[in-house]
RNA sequence: GGGCGCUUAGCUCAGUUGGUUAGAGCAUCUGCCUUACAAGCAGAGGGUCAUAGGUUCGAGUCCUAUAGCGCCCACCA
């Protein structure tokens, strides 16, 4: 028997375990395939509430699957997130007194292959604790093996066929991680600075020009000053040089239309090595391009009397310095948005630099035009966030995909003097030396969907599992990771990557705001775990909000999830403790309160279902939830507690109730196991059970109506009982011979009169349900103004039904169905006026 | 600058292809320890669905415009 009070500690232990031993996370060979790959998650720390969020909706969709008779497979694994990683294993190290880069490329690789051990160790804990039914014998690591050949393989390919090359250009680069990043990996945010106003006079004359910087330490770097061709104000210096200030140098005064005349006081300063438009700029007028801060963000020695200071403190002294030579115009401050890196936070600085890239115009068209084939497209659930991808898709650039770390894919080029070989493997000839660098942690994601499956090579898990399924995933990884996967996949695979890309929002704390370390605001998963167990956060996390949208965590309403469980855990006790006896082989009579029960049941569940397919989690388990409470437990848990003798009330509160948790089952693993492994006669456990399918011949529409309007009438009972303070001992007339057998045990009528009394009267009616209510009591002023407010309301109803009847249009062109149930209501509502007036 | 989303009860959110009196949870009020559950039960109050137009027999839902909030992309000397 069930403890009274669910306790979701007791009910989740061992569970997990036992699934896994059983072999249940397995797939298991069927008709059809049905498969999601995990996005990996990071190795370099825990799961926070978003991977709970997500991995929820997945097992869900995944348990629903697998009960539906799918060969469901569900690949976990983790991602070795390159620069994060590195950046954690580099502090562990210094925190032990070590020098990351003094290390060789081997020793540190052990430390971090250490971490990683240590840290997958901290997820699986985590995954075991949300329940989630991963396949673990198909797990892999987006550094192991298998996926080192598959990202060697796309690399060969793609520079075979001139879509991977290597060349010196601008790009984003991060000072502290030391490496060069793409443009998703860049941020831009709005940061209070300031635009100085630097005097640039001319060679040999008084005249100088004012130009604006927000970066005046990059004037070690300018190699010219642009004004545009067409502005007059500076027509007469056309081929004139002006002194750069500090080095003493002249340089030239260029035309060019990148310098906007709106824009400040239309010279701009020319930096070649040092900003993007600078350097088209340069290319165009044959700039020489120099250097002037070093990688690690300090000035380089062509920064004369500034060199080895960082970029920051050279600012500073630069701008005293040219203070002091007057040759510092006005700083006007304002606030403009600066690039940072997504990852370590600090300022990019744009730098020429020699790397290699993905060009992406034509798989990102190849994209397009596989999203025009309805057939096979990427189906994103909500359809909006495919514009997402189209967008990204027209204007994407060339993808820096070098990254200068040592965690990572290493390239597979090899250079031998001025000679480059790319190739799986190494040249067998001596002296060839293999690029230092690593590719960008999203080139091996982006492989993902197909390099689990054990692409390259043709294994029968790529045939029987790919394209995959479904993806799921937030919105904020569409343009790193949904859009990589799809163009790598129509590229290699012929064919998308997966047929539906499922889309969440973020999780926000109450107030709205992102959950940040900063602010302290997050919630970590396994908390809540302990506080309300894996279900409830996960029938929360999954039926909140609709897809999409952003979810606000509030604890309140996840304590309120637990409610439904104990509430679902006393009704499953109610119905074990009576059917403890049940016998399963008889023949059914169904009374109407079976036929209802299971009329709402089949119709509850061909909505879950419809749902389900949906992909709409929260619509199906608002569907449950309204079913148990309204239907099962308010209604005929109390209806059926008087024919709990009844071998059919026994019967179908089994049935139901074993209905209900395959249902439930998908949301909150954990406790339906628990209580399904106790109904008598169920041998198999309900993870592998198979899900309810609706049963035509247990709807009984009309008899199931006659219930609901039981229902609706003791409803109306209740609410004049309640509003006039009747005690018990009140007196019912019957005012027609329906059946109130059900009605008078509910209500607990004891005091039945057939006479008309001469009393104050209460008439409760409702289609075929009519009854008198008598209760001595002195009719004060606050009832009639009631009695007076409720005919006055009736009036207005009614008067608004006969226009609408009397409206050809409407009778005309509405659908008949509507227009009859208008006819009858009117027709109600006419006769509970007459009475009322009586 | 381009795009997207949101605006529905005090709060958090649902609301299918337009169709009864717009729903749920939490909170509030009233009455109940009715042997599954007081972490509960039975009731109640609370909404001119952001604003203004339009289409329609009928609009929270479709169209147009406006406002507020949020996000994405691009630009930013």
């Amino acid at each position: 028997m069930l403890e009274k009070k669910y306790n979701h500690l007791e009910v989740e232990k061992g569970k997990y375990e036992n699934w896994k031993n059983l072999g249940y996370f397995e797939p298991k060979k069927a008709r059809e395939p049905f498969c999601i790959v995990i996005p990996p998650p990071n190795v370099t720390g825990k799961l926070h509430i978003g991977h709970a969020w997500d991995t929820s909706i997945q097992d869900v969709l995944i348990r629903y699957k697998r009960m539906q008779g799918f060969e469901t497979l569900w690949v976990p694994g983790m991602d070795h997130a390159g620069i994060a990683t590195q950046a954690k294993v580099d502090k562990k190290l210094k925190d032990m007194g070590l020098n990351p880069r003094d290390l060789s490329r081997d020793e540190w690789l052990k430390h971090a292959w250490a971490w990683k051990e240590e840290y997958a160790e901290n997820i699986h804990n985590q995954w075991a604790k949300l329940g989630l039914s991963l396949a673990y014998s198909k797990e892999r690591f987006t550094l192991d093996e298998g996926l080192s050949q598959a990202v060697r393989k796309v690399f060969v390919d793609l520079y075979n066929k001139g879509l991977i090359y290597q060349g010196q250009r601008i790009i984003n680069w991060d000072p502290a991680a030391m490496t060069a990043l793409s443009n998703e990996e860049v941020i831009y945010k709005d940061i209070p600075g300031a635009f100085y106003h630097l005097k640039y006079k001319l060679e040999d004359s008084d005249e100088y020009l004012d130009v604006a910087t927000t970066r005046p330490e990059t004037l070690f770097g300018d190699t010219a000053v642009a004004v545009n061709p067409n502005d007059e104000r500076y027509q007469k210096y056309h081929g004139k040089k002006v002194i750069l200030p500090i080095l003493n140098k002249p340089i030239p005064i260029i035309l060019d239309e990148h310098a906007d005349m709106e824009k400040g006081t239309g010279c701009v300063k020319i930096t070649p090595y040092h900003d993007p438009n600078d350097y088209e700029v340069g290319l165009r007028h044959n700039l020489e391009a120099i250097k002037c801060i070093n990688l690690d963000g300090t000035m380089s020695d062509t920064a004369i009397g500034y060199e080895g200071l960082d970029r920051f403190i050279a600012r500073e002294k630069l701008i005293n310095d040219l203070k002091a030579q007057d040759l510092l115009l006005g700083v006007e401050s304002i606030t403009h948005s600066a690039p940072f890196s997504e990852r370590s936070g600090v300022l990019i600085e744009p730098i020429i630099s020699k790397q290699w890239f993905v060009k992406m115009r034509p798989l990102a068209d190849q994209v397009l035009a596989n999203q025009k084939d309805k057939d096979n497209k990427v189906n994103f659930v909500p359809k909006r966030f495919e514009k997402i991808m189209n967008h990204w898709m027209e204007i994407t650039y060339d993808w820096c995909i070098s990254r200068q770390l040592w965690w990572g894919h290493r390239i597979p080029a090899w250079y031998k003097d001025d000679k480059i070989y790319v190739g799986m493997e190494a040249p067998k000839e001596d002296g060839w030396v293999q690029d230092e660098d690593v590719l960008d942690t999203w080139f091996s994601s982006a492989l993902w969907p197909f390099s689990t499956l054990g692409w390259p090579n043709n294994t029968p898990d790529l045939a029987r599992y790919y394209p995959n399924n479904v993806l799921v995933t937030g919105y904020d990884i569409i343009p790193f990771w949904v859009n990589r996967m799809t163009f790598q996949g129509l590229e290699f695979l012929k064919k998308r990557p997966f047929k539906y890309c499922l889309i969440h929002g973020l999780i926000r704390d109450k107030e709205g705001r992102k959950m940040s370390k900063s602010l302290g605001n997050g919630i970590d998963p396994m908390d809540m775990c302990d506080k309300y167990g894996a279900d409830a956060l996960r029938f929360y996390l999954t039926t909140a909000v609709s897809n999409g949208m952003d979810l606000k965590f509030d604890e309140e309403n996840l304590k309120s999830t637990w409610n439904f469980i104990n509430k679902l855990w006393n009704a499953s006790r109610f119905v074990l403790m009576n059917i403890e006896d049940i016998d399963i082989t008889t023949e059914l009579n169904y009374k109407t309160i079976d036929k209802w029960i299971l009329t709402r049941y089949n119709e509850t569940l061909k909505n879950v279902t419809k749902y389900m397919d949906k992909f709409e989690l929260n619509n199906a388990g608002n569907e449950i939830y309204n079913f148990i409470y309204n239907d099962f437990c308010d209604n005929y848990i109390e209806f059926a507690k008087f024919s709990l003798t009844d071998s059919t009330t026994k019967n179908v509160l089994r049935e139901v109730l074993m209905g209900v948790l395959k249902m439930l089952h998908p949301f909150m693993p954990y406790v339906t196991d628990e209580i399904y492994s106790k109904i008598p006669y169920v041998t198999e456990n309900i993870m592998i059970s198979s899900y309810p399918t609706y049963n035509k011949k247990a709807v009984f529409k009309d008899e199931a109506l006659k219930i609901t309007d039981l229902i609706e009438f003791i409803r109306m009972y209740r609410k004049v009982v309640q509003e006039n303070h009747m005690t018990k001992s009140l007196q019912v007339k019957f005012n027609n011979d329906s059946d109130y057998e059900l009605l008078i045990k509910m209500l607990k009528i004891n005091n039945i009169t057939s006479d008309t009394l001469d009393i104050p009267s209460y008439n409760v009616a409702y289609k075929d349900y009519d009854l008198t209510i008598y209760y001595e009591k002195e009719v004060t002023e606050a009832d009639k103004l009631a009695l007076a407010k409720e005919i006055a309301t009736l009036e207005v109803s009614i008067k608004k039904r006969q226009n609408l009847l009397n409206n050809n249009n409407f009778v005309s062109k509405a659908p008949a169905e509507l227009v009859n149930e208008e006819r009858s209501k009117l027709a109600l509502e006419e006769e509970k006026l007459k009475k009322l007036k009586n």
